[in-house]
DNA sequence: GTCTATATACTGATAGAC
DNA sequence: GTCTATCAGTATATAGAC
């Protein structure tokens, strides 16, 4: 059975490379075209496949749609998560907020995949999967865990100055709310008017948690747990 | 040449009802079937006409999204306008941002249409419409303005309780962010752990515009311009 | 494992008859 | 002003040969 158990492994180990170089191919067609332009004939050709050879290694456009949005968040919140080592909490609250927002901007394509992946064309969208689970694949469960996470532990360190904010979790969705609506009015094609984003995060972040609590007093913030 | 101008006239009307008619099916079939779903063909089924005759009427499907989209912009404000009416300040501003995340929500076609309708089918809208301005139409200049006018102008009935907020313009932009944020994230098939969009807005506004500045002090807050 | 060929179902838009 | 017919594409997905 040995000689069985090795093809089996190298098989495995090929199809895993397969599967990387559709994601390649497809992911720099969404980065050129869009999301909405990506299609497994595009894809097919950039790799010089047939379409139909793509249903070996993916139940379809949809199921590479979303391995590229969990690959987008993955990069967001690797991008994001140095800044939590900055040791004053308004200093990494700012620094968060504005990478954020800079990364949705600079990477519009990423952002689209990451939050838009699903849903898109609707009508074929809507017929129901009817596929009893592919067999053999493991199915990961990754659902991509909310970003506000990250953004509750940055606001648990600015309680202090002065009896402040009553549920740290709801301001961070809040305030990721709002980095997300920064992010999808700056691309919005809509001719909505709109100031430029760095100062309206400011804005917003010195009416959350500036210095105007009592006046005259010290910054005062706690730095919990930020090493370095 | 009266006869010419009459004539003229009828012909206009007609093609106004036209119109009207074409934008009611588009209509319907959006809120059943998302505007992904919306089509030329499907269009002139519903209304009982060949394709082809549409484009007498309109350039094509994005400008009958485009009218959708306008449509449905006036329709939200409508929703929203009333409430300016009303004369506390902090009350105002709780009743509009909770009203905009439960027109948002509640109208999740509409509000993909005022916010989406442009940039849609991104292939096709990336081809330069070299068409010359259709004669004779009147052409609206019509651009929505933008929503955070309105938010703006409730801000500035705030701005008393402790010499608060430095720019009302740019606080406004943060909550009108904030607002299309929680909406966006509501409305996304994507899995991201959310709480439920009450609380969130409350402790946001709270947090913004509460009664922390200065402890024990009444609330105080002036109501400019508030009829009735 | 990969291909060719095809089934199926769209799409927007236009020419030209009536 | 409206239609038929059609151009010229798009797409997902599968059957069956090799």
């Amino acid at each position: 059975m040995a000689i069985a158990e090795r093809k089996d492994r190298e098989s495995r180990s090929r199809a895993h490379d397969q599967r990387e170089r559709i994601l390649d191919a497809a992911r720099r067609i969404v980065m050129r075209e869009g999301l909405a332009a990506l299609s497994m004939r595009k894809i097919a050709e950039a790799i010089g496949y047939s379409p139909a050879s793509l249903y070996i290694y993916f139940e379809g456009r949809d199921e590479i749609a979303e391995a590229l949005g969990r690959e987008g968040y993955e990069q967001l919140l690797a991008q994001l998560k140095p800044l939590a080592n900055i040791a004053d909490a308004r200093e990494r609250l700012h620094a968060i907020a504005h990478a954020y927002v800079a990364y949705g901007c600079d990477h519009p394509r990423t952002y689209e995949l990451i939050f838009m992946a699903h849903k898109e064309r609707g009508p074929r969208a809507m017929r129901q999967r009817a596929l009893p689970d592919a067999a053999g694949a493991p199915e990961e469960p990754a659902k991509p865990a909310c970003g506000a996470q990250l953004l509750a532990a940055t606001l648990s360190g600015l309680e202090q100055p002065g009896g402040m904010h009553a549920d740290c979790g709801l301001l961070a969705q809040a305030l990721w709310a709002m980095l997300h609506g920064v992010v999808m009015l700056t691309l919005a094609p809509n001719g909505f008017e709109r100031a430029a984003h760095g100062p309206v995060i400011d804005a917003a972040l010195d009416a959350w948690f500036g210095i105007r609590a009592a006046p005259g007093e010290p910054p005062a913030v706690r730095t919990p747990g930020a090493g370095s």
